[in-house]
DNA sequence: ACCTGAACACCGTTCAAGT
DNA sequence: ACCTGAACACCGTTCAAGT
């Protein structure tokens, strides 16, 4: 069964980290494929479809370890914020191709019930807990994007230094968590 | 002296809001102004140089009260969230806009250098101030452009209930930055 | 099932030329 | 100083037609 859709979905993968998401042009993925733009749309039917499927594949864990459910809820939060991180980091561009997607889907929205449900077990009021998940999300988002927005290569840091950075920022927002628990 | 190339800036904001950062295009903006688009060269070299002009106007602030350098540090933390979050929200796609800007300006710079000041002299590193800093405003684009993708009109929930959520979130950031201060 | 060819309705940008 | 006309090198997408 569909074959070539994956075939496509890989060459668009490599072609993002190739020329950005900017220069990802149905065009030019054809091309590397050998074929023309308009055979494309026999396997999504739109380009905006593709860029879907493509946040999809690159979101889908790739039989890395889940986080334990019983983990503490600021280690549960540290691991899901470090992961997404990582996901963005891996491709060019990944943070700007992962905001241009808008459904969410069950997997994204389970693990985000999961944090709630950690941090309402840990004493937080339901209200609170989508805060602090939400403000954290939105922290690594922002962060992640202008992070990458800066010369994707020759940056001026390295990047350890990036991640202490990323990980000084988050540490804030779990302190401000913890001072509000029971 | 430069008339013209005013009022092409104010048709372009005028044209933001009602069609989008996506729709907003050079031969649109210049039909607008009953002109080819060709013409719109010049005044703006390119049409990323007419966004960047566009960001700079929205971000001068328009005569209304700065905030005093004297006020304790999370007020003034609080000021900047909120009026850079205003000044996003107060055209469509604002959020959008402002990041495809990659040019701070003395002024941002500026505004930064005070804020990183007030943190320092609160008893914070300059280290742990900048941290602070960059956390509170990789909060704001990262909420706030979040908030504006879901869509523009017919959003479910009210202005006040998305302020309280936004705030809410920047007050956990806030009580993180208070508990590393001596 | 998969692809081509040709077209449609667009883009940003350049440049000689007009007034 | 400001604008036109025409072109260049692109876009995403559709659709009849081929194999």
């Amino acid at each position: 069964m569909g074959e070539r859709r994956t075939e496509v979905l890989r060459a668009a993968i490599e072609l993002l980290d190739e020329v950005g998401i900017d220069g990802l042009t149905m065009r030019l993925l054809a091309s590397r494929l050998g074929v023309r733009a308009s055979a494309l749309y026999r396997h999504y039917p739109s380009k905006q479809a593709l860029l879907d499927a493509m946040v999809v594949h690159l979101s889908t864990p790739r039989g890395e370890a889940r986080t334990p459910a019983d983990a503490p809820w600021d280690e549960q939060l540290r691991r899901t914020a470090g992961s997404l991180r990582q996901l963005m980091l891996a491709h060019r561009d990944g943070a700007r191709l992962m905001s241009t997607f808008h459904t969410p889907g069950p997997e994204a929205a389970a693990g985000f019930h999961d944090l709630v449900g950690a941090l309402v077990a840990a004493g937080t009021t339901p209200d609170a807990a989508v805060t602090a998940v939400d403000t954290v999300l939105a922290y690594v988002n922002g962060h992640t994007l202008e992070e990458q927005a800066r010369k994707t290569d020759a940056s001026a840091w390295p990047g350890h230094r990036r991640d202490l950075a990323f990980d000084n920022g988050l540490e804030l927002i779990l302190t401000g968590i913890r001072a509000t628990l029971p």
